[in-house]
DNA sequence: AAGAACATACCGACCGGTTGGTATGTAAAA
DNA sequence: TTTTACATACCAACCGGTCGGTATGTTCTT
């Protein structure tokens, strides 16, 4: 049953990723992997040289993944509105529609699972991580820089750092939902990230929930 | 030498604690444990019943300590100020203050640790994460529903949200801090979330930072 | 006061199962 | 016929956990 190399080695990753997602790196063990994956242990070694070569793997594909996804809000974002703060605005609201469909048990993220277990995988791991984190803040920084030049921020806070606020959000808000058992907590975490950015940017603060397929308009900035 | 018990116990739970924060949970193998500890086989096991309620029980010391912790900061705060509000930005200060001896590698927090490798842990566990959890975000909440009260919100935010927004940012905080490996990024956010949290309660955004050892005067709210 | 009875604290050899990993065979595709 | 894509069988190391034993109090009885 020589077939599809790539099917297989796909099986096995999706495998790993949610037994990772479930257990941890470590209590993820290659036999529940393989079994999960409908394999044999030959199969797994033909496609990873190790253990620590497939977490490696599990991590690099999601990277690629989230990166991709990053790409394809934002330009959604972007189709939908032409001023840059709505853009974010649109861009949040578009996550928070992804999250709607988080049911329990919340799987978190993996980049955080690896960060709290990152002696068992790879050091190219870490790279990879701190890559894609680094993509969404420098899109998000971008975005944000030119909100902030249109709708001057009523305090000074750098671009990149207000982007970070969002993944930081996004990531405590995975743990307080696991925390809680409701995914829930994440999503409204994320709302009044939306709600407190449009404060910041002068905006009237009712207009932020309605900014997704709204009228294109620009807000008033107050120095504008 | 059978003699002080407590240490004993003690000593496994802090080697304990290192490894966890180091390895994760599973990839924290007994032997490990009482090598770090200085102690044998036979000592952890007359203290713990086994892998998973040493689990429980680090999680329990830490969960008491950190509420205790809450407390300490919460008194602390209340005795530099009257104003409500001035409590929390206080607040937030004191703990940036805690979180400035933080180096690399940055360890994380224990809770988010365990959350990302619930099955390894006792049942019990989870509760008392809970627990610990919800006790900073009630503390943080009635203050912030007096601040609340004293300088209307802008925008319209829960306290109890307001509080899981303090809680999510350092959760985040910690694992940008790891994946950047800068503790600096989670200091950064603090900083941020006491702004902004100013700004939300229509105060003179410099204030906020000058907030902590500064004379006790009534900020003016909007509508007092 | 002495000693029997018991409890606490700890030691370290050992066990069976699981782990990540290997060696070898095989069948189909190129 | 070589290469790709597996399957089968196996291994040594390590894992959590057990167990018999010892040293040192402590408490109760006489």
């Amino acid at each position: 049953m020589a077939r599809s190399g790539a099917q297989t080695r796909e099986r096995l990753l999706d495998a790993a990723e949610a037994i990772i997602f479930e257990r941890g790196f470590a209590a993820t063990s290659l036999d529940s992997v393989i079994a999960r994956a409908g394999v044999t242990k030959g199969a797994f070694f033909h496609h990873f040289a190790s253990k620590a070569e497939l977490g490696g793997a599990v991590i690099e594909r999601h990277a690629e993944r989230d990166m991709a996804n990053c790409d394809r809000i934002l330009a959604r974002a972007e189709r939908l509105a032409d001023d840059p703060l709505q853009q974010v605005l649109i861009f949040v609201g578009l996550l928070l529609e992804d999250y709607e469909s988080l049911r329990n048990p919340v799987p978190g993220c993996l980049f955080a699972s690896y960060l709290y277990q990152r002696l068992a995988y790879p050091d190219a791991a870490a790279e990879t991580t701190a890559r894609a984190l680094g993509y969404w803040r420098d899109a998000l920084a971008a975005k944000l820089g030119a909100a902030g030049a249109a709708h001057p921020p009523r305090v000074e806070i750098a671009p990149a750092d207000l982007a970070d606020t969002l993944l930081a959000v996004i990531e405590g808000g995975y743990v307080l939902s696991k925390a809680r058992n409701d995914p829930e907590v994440l999503r409204r975490q994320l709302r009044h990230y939306r709600s407190l950015l449009a404060l910041l940017h002068g905006m009237d603060p009712g207009q932020a929930s309605r900014a997704a397929p709204g009228p294109r308009r620009e807000a008033p900035g107050r120095a504008s």
